[in-house]
DNA sequence: ATGCCGTACCGTGTACGA
């Protein structure tokens, strides 16, 4: 079975694109965020053409995450209990199914924005109570079989970054910000991707100005964290960069790995 | 080559992204 997640930057411009992509990939199921659309607008159509079940979230042009499966969706939840509020709002950021045995987490982590912003301790605070319910599940059954699929807006290395000098002063890459990301390491999910594409230089999501791209000067936040048991069953992952390029592409590439019986 | 910002909104500018 293959699992992807992406940062799609609009699902309705990028719907013909995104569904061309899946059968070419041959992706069984992917973790979508900022379709930046409501429910309604969210272009079901071509994705159930392709074979594809689609459960989404959304409430305006902020935000929205999205699973699609052809391997099934079950047991939907959208949010996580006690999610934290932005102005008085449960924003749509997480959105979670099991599909074909695995239970699968799209989540769009909020933009920190600066180290002093509001929307710092927002972001801080969110990961912190889904770090507990992470655990939780893990407390609860050893052997879950879970994947925390999404844009996690951090840098958790040093190599993650083309420049810490740029960042220094900017969210992604401060020490709250990682610490918050890696007590979901500590809890026991891995990065099964990174022993399949190892640093430093290896990115997910590029700038669209400062020809950042072509340059090659991104960042690595888009990451599909395993419990243990389901990281056991790691075959292969790759970052699919080449749907970075081109006309009409997202600011993010596609985060895949595959998973063996 | 991968190429000089993109998307959504009742909108001719503003908010947001990271």
């Amino acid at each position: 079975m293959r699992i992807a997640t992406w940062n799609v930057n609009s699902i309705r411009a990028r719907a013909e694109r995104v569904v061309d992509w899946l059968e070419r990939a041959d992706v069984d199921v992917l973790a979508i965020q900022e379709t930046k659309c409501s429910v309604d607008q969210f272009p079901e159509m071509g994705f159930a053409a392709a074979g594809y079940d689609v459960e989404r979230i959304g409430y305006n042009q902020w935000n929205g995450v999205a699973i699609v499966s052809r391997v099934g969706i079950e047991d939907l939840q959208t949010g996580f209990p006690d999610q934290p509020r932005w102005n008085d709002a449960v924003e749509a950021r997480a959105i979670s199914a099991i599909c074909g045995g695995v239970r699968v987490w799209s989540l769009y982590v909020p933009n920190g924005r600066g180290l002093d912003d509001p929307h710092m301790s927002y972001k801080l605070d969110w990961l912190g109570t889904l770090n507990g319910h992470a655990r939780q599940w893990l407390a609860d059954d050893p052997s879950a079989q879970i994947v925390l699929a999404g844009d996690w807006n951090i840098a958790p290395t040093d190599d993650d970054v083309w420049s810490v000098d740029y960042y220094a002063d900017k969210s992604h890459i401060s020490a709250p910000e990682r610490a918050a990301f890696t007590d979901f390491l500590d809890a026991g999910y891995a990065d099964v991707v990174r022993p399949h594409a190892p640093g430093p230089g290896v990115y997910t999501y590029w700038d669209y100005t400062q020809l950042r791209f072509p340059r090659k000067e991104g960042m690595r936040i888009d990451f599909t964290l395993c419990s243990p048991a389901l990281a056991e069953r790691v075959s292969g992952a790759h970052i699919d960069r080449e749907e970075r390029k081109g006309k009409g592409a997202s600011d993010h590439a596609p985060v895949v790995i595959d998973i063996g019986p």
